[in-house]
DNA sequence: CTGAAAGCGCTAACAG
DNA sequence: CTGTTAGCGCTTTCAG
């Protein structure tokens, strides 16, 4: 394509003069059909070279009902795990050839309902929705029959395919690993005993609690230490506090990276060593948690294969497969040693 | 519109005759034409939510040639200048009633340049391009009359719209905040002395150049740092290349927050008071240095803004109104003091 | 202020 | 393997 090719509207009828074919063989050459000689593919390429053709996308989407567009409806691109998984997602797309209209609901339930009817007027060929505040009661905006995926452990419908991190297992592996590291008194940043739910928070704990179990170490309440917001500030403020009541742990499970870098950053203000004296454990391995110093131990919940999986599936229920019914993806997590907790 | 409003094809005509109205009516109706009778609108309106008819974007794309959407061209979400950037561009989008197909270059030239032809071939109506890889003559590329703003200081174009930061000011006003705070030996991690160019670490070291001068602050060559990518972990680094080579510097310019995580990280470590030994001063304002510890005081370079900027100029053009030849828009940023350089 | 009719540019039958 | 034709669903003149 040329610098100039807009400067004139070129229609597939001009090309296919131009080339003395029919617009019908000019539309299969843009289509890739299987079956055409190869004098009459170059007579088309050449045509349309020199007209500077390209195709009109409205036109091709009314004609053939798809768009070739997905939208992606996550919370905010501001916190990094949803940009990196954004990321993930634009590149996944691009591969099945997709593009991806990114739609940001900032934590607010009425966008994210909106943004299942948005799709609609874009003519996307389908949602990617990261819902953080709507409900079960919502359930019924989900119900047409366009394809959607769902992300993240919230919100479970039968009906709907929906992909999730393996929080529990991740959260026992990386307990395990301080463990069989010979933490003795493991702390978890951001945890909580109360009301268990089906959040990350509660999946990661539980996770946390279910391998100390297993693994026979004794429970102290006091190691699992509540946070407001998953931020550096709040890592670094819990494990001040944690020493001020005069714990002493040796490894930490921070139930995301930020918080972990707020550990790591208190730690070494106070003299502590990491790893030597305390370990520190994170979850998500954002981009940061390999430059941060020491470089952090984390668990990669594997975006790339979520993005995968996601767009997949948007994918074969846009060119009408049905969606396998219920379609739970659980996608398995795996953690990446680091400095902050070496491997042994 | 109701959940099922999808279940079955309800088209304009449907909803004409249900309301016993002429398709026009009902297209003026949707398109908020001023002049309708208020019993014709509640007659279209009511029929349209019996219906649950949604518009068919494709179909009005392709009679109005435009599709309400544009393109976000930047390298990488993973970077989260560019992820914050973006959530501000989809804001402002929405605010201007449209959405935003995001592409991710991945720092790579030939993707840079196919972002300015995808454009074409999903027919939206502009283009927002941040270019790293593209140079002066790729500028063909850009030279259809397709909307289209530039955003980041590389590649001048007198065609083409542009914004930018005022990266030069802004280190300006950065070092000066320094100097007034007392600090006589201010460094600058992640600036260069060579081949000064158009780059934001040349502006940036050229602003700090200028204000040392300026102010009549010695000038040490030794004091300016360059580092490899900009990440915490090079921070780090500088900082403990630069004691370790003697130097002991009481303010530090950061030109970026990742730097200047680093950079406080390390000299926590090193039992290095920030900010009464040593002030440091970020540039980015990304979310992250509002929960550092200490907070960190940065350069905010205004996204909100110029992602406003950005959409308009974008909105004005797809509208026809010729862009006001040679726009090169400087946004203003200004400095935000927190712990790590608290104001006098 | 409302209605009838003419396409926007393309693809998908279907016929050759 | 290639050509003809009939719309996709909407907006927009242009009459009334």
């Amino acid at each position: 394509m040329t610098a100039d090719s807009r400067k004139k509207k070129v229609t597939l009828p001009d090309v296919a003069r131009l080339a003395g074919v029919s617009v019908a063989s000019v539309s299969n050459y843009l289509n890739d059909y299987p079956h055409m000689s190869g004098k009459m593919k170059d007579k088309i390429r050449k045509a349309i070279d020199d007209l500077g053709y390209v195709v009109n996308a409205p036109a091709r989407n009314l004609r053939s009902g798809r768009t070739g567009l997905i939208t992606l409806s996550i919370p905010d691109l501001n916190q990094i795990y949803f940009a990196e998984l954004a990321e993930e997602i634009i590149k996944a797309a691009r591969k099945h050839g997709y593009g991806v209209i990114v739609e940001s609901t900032g934590n607010n339930r009425e966008r994210e309902i909106a943004s299942v009817h948005e799709m609609a007027r874009h003519m996307t060929d389908g949602l990617i929705l990261s819902p953080v505040k709507m409900s079960i009661e919502d359930a019924a905006d989900l119900e047409g029959d366009f394809p959607l995926v769902l992300l993240g452990e919230r919100l479970f419908l039968k009906t709907v395919p929906h992909i999730m991190i393996d929080n529990e297992n991740a959260a026992r592996s990386a307990t395990k690993h301080l463990i069989d590291s010979g933490c003795k008194n493991i702390a978890v940043v951001g945890g909580t005993l109360d009301h268990m739910d089906l959040s990350s928070r509660s999946l990661r704990t539980h996770g946390y609690l279910t391998m100390m179990r297993d693994s026979g170490e004794a429970f102290d309440p006091r190691l699992v230490r509540a946070t407001g917001e998953w931020t550096s500030s709040n890592g670094a403020l819990a494990v001040r506090q944690m020493y001020d009541e005069g714990i002493r742990p040796d490894g930490i499970f921070a139930l995301n990276d930020l918080l972990a870098l707020g550990v790591v950053s208190e730690l070494r203000e106070m003299r502590i060593n990491v790893p030597n004296d305390v370990r520190v454990v994170g979850f998500d391995n954002i981009d940061e948690a390999q430059y941060a110093v020491p470089a952090l131990t984390t668990v990669d919940p594997d975006r790339s294969s979520i993005a995968e999986h996601a767009v997949s599936i948007i994918s074969e229920q846009a060119r009408g497969n049905a969606p396998k019914s219920e379609t739970q993806l659980i996608v398995p997590s795996h953690l990446i040693c680091r400095d902050s907790s070496p491997a042994d």
